[in-house]
DNA sequence: CCCCAACCAAGAGCGGTGCTCTCGATTTTT
DNA sequence: AAAAATCGAGAGCACCGCTCTTGGTTGGGG
């Protein structure tokens, strides 16, 4: 990525400014209208502007679109970064449910944002490689707590217990992520965070789909419950205190 | 609903015929270029009549697409329908195997129309009451499994272990559907259950949504092994042969 | 039987969309 | 100061959902 930092000519700021505020009404629209009701043109006139002049700062509404999805996981990863460094390092349930919390709030704030990320592969579909970089900074929170839970000897992840395996096929793929990602937990145990991972998100897409409608109510205590098992299904330590 | 079987005159024959020809189309549509990309002039183009025309038989885009929801809806529980009931009904862990790799494979085969009932909710979106019901399709055999395994000795769901016990919001949600849906069986496990429905979909949507790319590469395996996993964490008895 | 009402296909049209191209003006670089 | 790069705005294209009108076809009741 070039064009470091500060634009030295008065176009060059003014462009950095326009593209900056054009992608903050489209968010705003985005919010307000979904992923499907974001117009151009609409963004344009907001801004008082020929929609023409807005494909001078982004070539297609899909670029633009791009853009919100990059804010967006950074968004959503740096909310989640915060909920949990604010948690004490050893109580690892604790910082497990944080983060799942943080997670369900940002997703139940920014419902259409939410959708953005994790919904339906969009129509015309490419995830263009911009975007992976941010979307691993949520998940990196969650492999932090998993490779601190690996030290730490009151978790069930510290003692190998390799009475439990996993088929070849599984122990393929999971094996050689072990050492960089998970600690070198064994395969059978990544798989098992791997499930609780994605049940997080399935019970956030369950919950903003109206899935859970006339079926639960209290959905924070449901949340936070279903957390709490999810982790110790991975063999985090029970919470304390 | 009115209209109940065979129409009389030729008219009313072609109207059904016509329905059915749109709706058809419309699926292929939906099917190649996904749900926003539904366009009901290229659906009559296709059938060789005016765009206008076919508001004589979907008020909106809105109705043909909730058209194609109920069917798709329909066509997903049919499916997992015939996968489960053809396992041996005492063979409980494999009648949930068999109902989680039915869900998986249909939504490989119509990731479209998977992403339309699971996904993000659509733009303007209403979900209609006739949706409701062949939503529950699906769900109705899981449900109808679980029931079977608090009648089965070997389950661990037969007996009740009321070490457990849930908070009480989470209680006072699930307790009312117990007798009702749950054959009784006590709020955590209920709470489990729920946990291991969402897991399946979270973790096709992963899979649909190109989570896993780069990171498990055998999904048949990987889908088998979460799916049993999430099996004996309801309390399912391990499977046999 | 025939006539009127209901139904239906087709076309034109409205306001909206994404996107392209051109043109004149402005700014930056040479 | 001249040349090159950038920019805003407008017109225009093809598409969309949807409405309204027009004229033809079908069906049932007098």
């Amino acid at each position: 990525m070039p064009t470091v930092s500060a634009p030295r000519t008065a176009r060059a700021l003014a462009r950095v400014e326009l593209t900056a505020s054009i992608k903050q009404v489209a968010g705003r629209h985005l919010a307000e209208h979904g992923a499907a009701g974001l117009s151009l043109r609409a963004v344009a006139r907001d801004l008082g502007m020929a929609s023409s002049a807005v494909y001078r700062y982004f070539a297609s509404r899909d670029e633009l679109l791009t853009a919100l999805i990059i804010e967006a996981y950074d968004d959503l990863g740096a909310s989640v970064e915060t909920a949990e460094a604010q948690v004490d390092r050893t109580d690892l349930a604790r910082r497990w449910l944080e983060t799942g919390r943080a997670i369900r709030q940002w997703a139940l704030a920014h419902p259409q944002r939410y959708g953005l990320l994790y919904g339906a592969p969009v129509p015309g579909y490419k995830a263009p490689e911009d975007t992976i970089g941010p979307a691993q900074r949520t998940t990196d929170v969650f492999l932090a707590i998993l490779r601190d839970a690996t030290k730490d000897p009151t978790s069930a992840l510290a003692k190998e217990s390799d009475n439990h395996t996993s088929p070849d096929g599984v122990a393929a793929d999971l094996t050689p992520l072990a050492d960089d990602y998970f600690g070198g937990l064994p395969p059978h145990v990544i798989a098992r965070s791997i499930v609780a991972w994605t049940s997080v998100f399935g019970l956030i897409s369950f919950e903003l789909n109206g899935q859970f409608q006339n079926i639960i109510e209290h959905r924070d205590a449901f949340f936070d419950h279903a957390i709490v098992g999810l982790g110790r299904s991975v063999g985090l330590p029970p919470a304390r205190a």
